[in-house]
DNA sequence: TTTTCATAGTGTTGTTTTAACACTTAACTT
DNA sequence: AAGTTAAGTGTTAAAACAACACTATGAAAA
């Protein structure tokens, strides 16, 4: 057996100083217009990569001392200047070529002026009221977008399955936590909770079953209040109600939707 | 803003060679005698780290041009001479302290003779049939040994709180998918599965509701064959039919319990 | 001003799932 | 022979779920 027991032990070849990079990458979910978006970048490429993804998810090298979270969140701050954003990761993505091996590998090094070193990348996804954030682009030199998933490009190194992953992740959080208000304005409307709902788990559901069950979980407040500038019936606004969440959760019950 | 947008990019510290170490622990869950337990090594300690804590679980720094969940099979099959066994990637642990900061910084640094390098560690679970695996510390000078969940003592670094979050993760997941035979021989009693299950979702299931239940998902396959040598009644044994449940998932059935 | 359009809002019913509940059987041990 | 342990088995009331269609309202278009 080539490999060590006594752990922890420097491999051989790290003396080399080939640590792996860290990065994080977020998944930033956004929700417009009856659809879910998310917040893609445009890389600055060489001209000499013409043939190179131009978009990418944000991401940064952990920087030193920093925790994994802080960093996640430092790139939402950047982004979207919005803290206190909801955010869960989860997934490490560490194939040694996921980087190396992308069509991306030689502007990659050309940038680093390093010999080629895997990155190893901790993604999170964020919930984001894409109202309340800064046009993402304004803040940046770099170009930042909110593109509908449905109409994702191909993306740099493994981008693309990271978003795919991030999707079904969660689509799992949703169907056990009531995370889909973290999409929406502090005060909306059950429809529009509806359609947050269906786009997630792409199903269509029953608006009077959701509408019951949803209510009957006890954790939205209706408003004194309705839409107002639609073009129909106004609908009554909610909001959702942390302190009966919380307080509905030691007591142990289930959310699952 | 200190921090840079354009990624990818090194961060200033990297060029004097402080990536980031990273490492793959395994939380390695059995059961037996009605028991959760996890496998734990002890740590081969210097005379000088009489206060260190002498048990850690299993883990490796990830070898350059290896995966991950390579990495992580390794482990196991180091430890118990298994391969082909049920795993999840649950979390990665990246506080910059956790391994500086614990008792162990003085013990570790000397080991690797080295200036203080943070460790980021991706976090994994298996299910292992305890009676397939090899008596864990006999292949290795190294000890391991397995031991009860409710039992498990003060471990070295951040420890206590990856295992702590492998079963939380491992509870959600039991609720989603059938993995609680991945615990068992290949042909169990219902009695044994109901154990497993009050064992890790932490609560007491009434028998008959249990049986019912599993067995009306249909991916258990009863055998022709009795249990043998217990002191009361023979129960009959069943095993998971792979095959079934492939095609029920293909079916979009759900599974949760 | 009338019509049209889009979404809000609302109950019932049959079916399925759940939770609660107790006794008999079998195999070994004492 | 008696004791111990876990296996195995059905019913019922309550809750959750799925399927289903119409009226109301506000704005825009005609």
């Amino acid at each position: 057996m080539a490999h060590s027991h006594s752990w922890p032990q420097r491999p051989k070849s790290s003396e080399a100083g080939l640590n792996p990079h860290v990065s994080v990458d977020c998944v930033i979910f956004g929700f417009d217009e009856g659809e879910l978006k998310v917040l893609l970048i445009e890389r600055n490429l060489q001209k000499t990569d013409h043939e190179s993804r131009k978009f990418s998810l944000p991401g940064n090298l952990v920087d030193d001392n920093e925790d994994l979270d802080t960093s996640a969140k430092r790139i939402l701050k950047e982004l979207t200047n919005l803290e206190n954003i909801y955010m869960e990761q989860f997934f490490a993505f560490g194939d040694p070529n996921r980087v190396k091996s992308s069509s991306d590998a030689q502007w990659l090094n050309a940038v680093r002026e390093l010999p080629t070193a895997r990155v190893i990348t901790v993604a999170y996804y964020s919930l984001v009221k894409i109202a309340d954030s800064e046009p993402a682009a304004a803040s940046f030199a770099r170009k930042a977008f909110w593109c509908p998933v449905s109409e994702v490009p191909a993306l740099a190194f493994d981008h693309n399955q990271i978003l795919d992953k991030a999707r079904q992740s969660l689509k799992i959080k949703l169907r056990m936590q009531p995370v889909g208000f973290e999409l929406l304005p502090e005060k909306f409307t059950l429809g529009q909770l509806q359609r947050v709902y269906e786009t997630i788990l792409g199903t269509s559901l029953d608006k009077r079953n959701f509408r019951r069950k949803i209510l009957n979980k006890g954790f939205l407040k209706a408003l004194p209040e309705k839409q107002k500038g639609v073009p129909h019936k106004r609908a009554l606004l909610y909001e959702f109600d942390k302190v009966t969440y919380d307080r509905l959760s030691s007591e142990q019950f289930n959310f699952d939707f």
